[in-house]
DNA sequence: TCATAATTAAAACAATTGATTTAAACATAT
DNA sequence: ATATGTTTAAATCAATTGTTTTAATTATGA
């Protein structure tokens, strides 16, 4: 048969890859290790024998891709403080729908959290403190600035929800999109145009709100 | 043991009740025809008389809690084209969201819908065109009415997505609010309170939308 | 080189699952 | 009341799946 891998790390990182793409399209349920194994090339005993059993090779999993995800597309910096929360919204939008919308192996990370998230596991808890909660902290910041000082706790958070919820909506449901518009679909898949609008549309709504908070309390 | 039904049909109802209960809770590959039969108290082989299989037992799942759902949901009315778009679309927020947050059995649709739009299967089309789509043009005359007559048929899909996103969003992503602020939701799960952040965050974005697009094309 | 540990291969196991089979229980009509 | 077709019960099948076992292969170090 084959030969050996050269590097003994390749087997554990060649499951890693696979576990990703299949887990992704299939969901923790209808993924079998024998279908990681094959696309992964390696012997089924390598589970067990790299990560024990399936439920914490899906951990790992999740945690490789994450990690990847994030690397790839990082959370907006602090010094972005500079510019008007108008320029760092887009920027917001724009990174977290490019973590979850890039073509390829990242949006691997994207996927996984979506069905973390409709079918939660043990595993939702990784997802929150070590995806959501981060991107939320920013965003927050970013919708205090821009909704400026009149505002409560509750509405800061229902306008980082309905930011975060466009978002994820352009993500989550490009196969329904595509059937709605029968494959019309220009400005749904691409991250800039997706953030532009977002960002635009957000931002007329946060403002219109502070406005309108600024003569609800005189 | 248990006597049978009294009523013939009631064995097809009971088993069609629990599907709708395990399904929206496990997904179709994460429920056994032995879960649903257990929890409608009635033989495994029923499920093969009744449906022929597991697969088209899921597809009349869907239909039978879609169905109730706009029962209990309908689509808001035509003679509600008197109303102002403002209040036609909270009320379009409202129906949309109260159909799958709706506590108990009715609910059930919204949860299978969710885990059919992240990972879909053959029954997609049905979500799409008895559900999403008929929702999609109602939205989209409300939209159409309140951004007036300036706008382009691309722009309006993007704010009828941003409306759709964030009523979603509320309802996917409860699990994840839950933990993200520890329990303490107010407003974020009552679907009066949704629909009215919605609808006015979503107003405002549009109205500028309006305003600006008439300064572009004097 | 040889011994020891690490890694992989192949086969097998035990449990689960969707589906079927066979016989019994039921309702309905004549 | 009896016959006929319908529905359910219980057992069984065949396939799949997560996991383990045993043996072979490779790398490493004295």
């Amino acid at each position: 048969m084959e030969k050996y891998s050269d590097n003994p790390l390749d087997t554990k990182r060649r499951i890693l890859e696979a576990a990703g793409k299949i887990f992704a399209a299939r969901g923790f349920q209808g993924t079998t290790v024998r279908d990681i194994c094959s696309e992964a090339d390696v012997n089924i005993a390598a589970v067990s024998y790299h990560f024990r059993d399936k439920k914490n090779l899906y951990f790992d999993t999740l945690k490789y891709w994450q990690a990847a995800a994030f690397q790839k597309y990082p959370h907006i910096r602090e010094t972005d403080a500079s510019l008007p929360p108008e320029d760092r919204l887009r920027a917001f939008v724009f990174q977290f729908v490019s973590r979850m919308l890039n073509d390829g192996n990242a949006s691997w990370f994207g996927k996984l959290m979506a069905k973390e998230v409709i079918e939660p596991t043990e595993a939702l808890d990784i997802v929150v403190e070590e995806a959501v909660r981060p991107s939320f902290e920013i965003l927050r910041s970013i919708v205090t600035e821009l909704i400026g000082n009149v505002s409560d706790e509750r509405t800061i958070r229902l306008c980082c929800a309905s930011i975060i919820g466009q978002s994820l909506y352009f993500f989550y449901s490009q196969p329904v999109i595509a059937k709605l518009f029968s494959g019309n679909t220009p400005g749904f898949t691409e991250p800039e145009l997706i953030a532009d609008h977002v960002a635009r549309f957000s931002v007329n709504a946060i403002k219109a709100f502070a406005i309108q908070m600024k003569g609800d309390t005189p």
